[in-house]
DNA sequence: TTTCAATATTAGCCATACCTAAATATTACT
DNA sequence: AGTAATATTTAGGTATGGCTAATATTGAAA
């Protein structure tokens, strides 16, 4: 805090511009480049508003303020959606990797259950400073990915380009290894846990019933089977090998 | 972020109170809990605008509010100053236990040198969940001091009342066990670590150099005298015995 | 090619949170 | 009682981030 005198006057002068980087301006962020996905595509408005629970006509104002950042954060077409600008990518990928080496750490130092660090992580990603950051990765030996399975972006921003593929779109019969599983419900972390569903473990789709039915699925080498709903079996990401 | 629709009317409604607890509201509280001292004194609004770097106008504003607050956060009466209300001191408290949680975690657990935590402390201290600071405690073994010394609040908000003595009040030929150092000029820090001065360590005072001059200091059972200047000397703080 | 529904943008506002300078008031000494 | 130091009130500023309602644009279906 301790607002200092000098910086009233320097906003009203000629600079203007340059990052305010608050947590909205790093959620929307996040936002567009979860949204924009592989291989980038525009991202609408709408989509954002969507994702982030308030109104389109926030979105575009928002979206008007991070195109005119110097450098710009957003690439902005009129009507036409908003992709990252450089600098804007360069932000929301080190908040990804905050997000994830917090994960990581308050899970292998902190013990931290699995369903818990996302929430601490959602808010801590945008206040630890850059030596926070580096001392973490150090000492969890730069770990490459988080405890949900999701890579932990590099120091220079590159991810491995893995397609993760939803467990959902396999065929009875098919086997796969759980490569991650969606972060932000805590309660189905708990389940999937309970089932011994985790990054690694190797999955057998069995039947799944009809008319959009249940999955019923060998977890591991396990004799009897788990009864997954779709919804379950869709924040269920795995490489099939 | 994600405002939820309802809290737009929630707030224009009857309610109104409860707690805010923005960054800002603790460092007051925290500057209010640090200037009423031992015993407890009202404090004024100009030694808080002093404190923060901000005018008696913006103070008197915010001791407004906090005192309307339900429960109150401080008691506040016109013209004498304020002091700590129940609710406010337990977090001013919970505040410094963070702080200095922090501070210790970094150092120990982090390899943090001990002139860095202070920064990274002030910042994160507002953000960290009761699991953190819990989670933290235990992996530190519940600590009572943090890295320069200064005493870590417990749980109840209890700390031991231990009146430390700045070392510039000893007279020459007396010895004394530092407690503790300020913490927030690294330069100073820095400095320290190099003459060998820290927590626990004895030091005796050789002499004053005559006009307020420098101190000349024994540090432990070393041979050769350290100078320390009368800045320097105010910020340690000892022991007697 | 026209029409229209879906989508997006603009215009005008609201609320919160902090802070300021200047005018005014209070207090506590001398 | 007078006055200097201190504090408060008044009135207003900046910044962020959100909303509604009115309007505009786009693109696909007719
Ligand atoms: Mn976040
Ligand atoms: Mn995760
Ligand atoms: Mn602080
Ligand atoms: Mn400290």
């Amino acid at each position: 805090m301790a607002k200092l005198l000098a910086k009233q006057k320097r906003m009203t002068d000629a600079v203007r511009t340059q990052a305010p980087a608050s947590e909205a301006v790093d959620d929307y962020l996040k936002a567009i480049f979860q949204l924009s996905g592989h291989p980038e595509r525009q991202v609408a408005s709408n989509e954002i508003a969507l994702h982030l629970s308030i109104t389109p006509a926030s979105v575009t104002n928002m979206l008007q303020k991070l195109a005119a950042q110097e450098p710009p954060l957003v690439i902005y077409k009129k009507h036409h959606g908003v992709k990252l600008a450089k600098a804007g990518k360069r932000r929301a990928l080190e908040i990804i990797r905050h997000h994830r080496l917090i994960e990581t750490f308050l899970h292998q130092v902190l013990d931290y259950p699995w369903d818990e660090v996302h929430q601490e992580a959602e808010r801590l990603e945008h206040f630890i400073s850059e030596r926070f950051e580096e001392r973490i990765a150090a000492k969890l030996g730069h770990p490459k990915f988080d405890p949900h399975g999701h890579a932990i972006p590099a120091l220079d921003g590159s991810l491995p380009s893995q397609e993760p593929q939803a467990f959902a779109m396999l065929r009875p019969g098919q086997s796969a290894n759980v490569s991650s599983v969606s972060d932000n419900d805590p309660e189905m972390l708990r389940y999937l846990a309970a089932q011994g569903i985790r990054p690694g473990v190797r999955l057998t789709l069995s039947e799944q019933l009809p008319f959009q039915g249940s999955y019923r699925v060998r977890v591991g080498t396990s004799s009897k089977l788990a009864l997954l709903s779709h919804s379950l079996v869709q924040s269920i990401f795995v490489t099939i090998k």
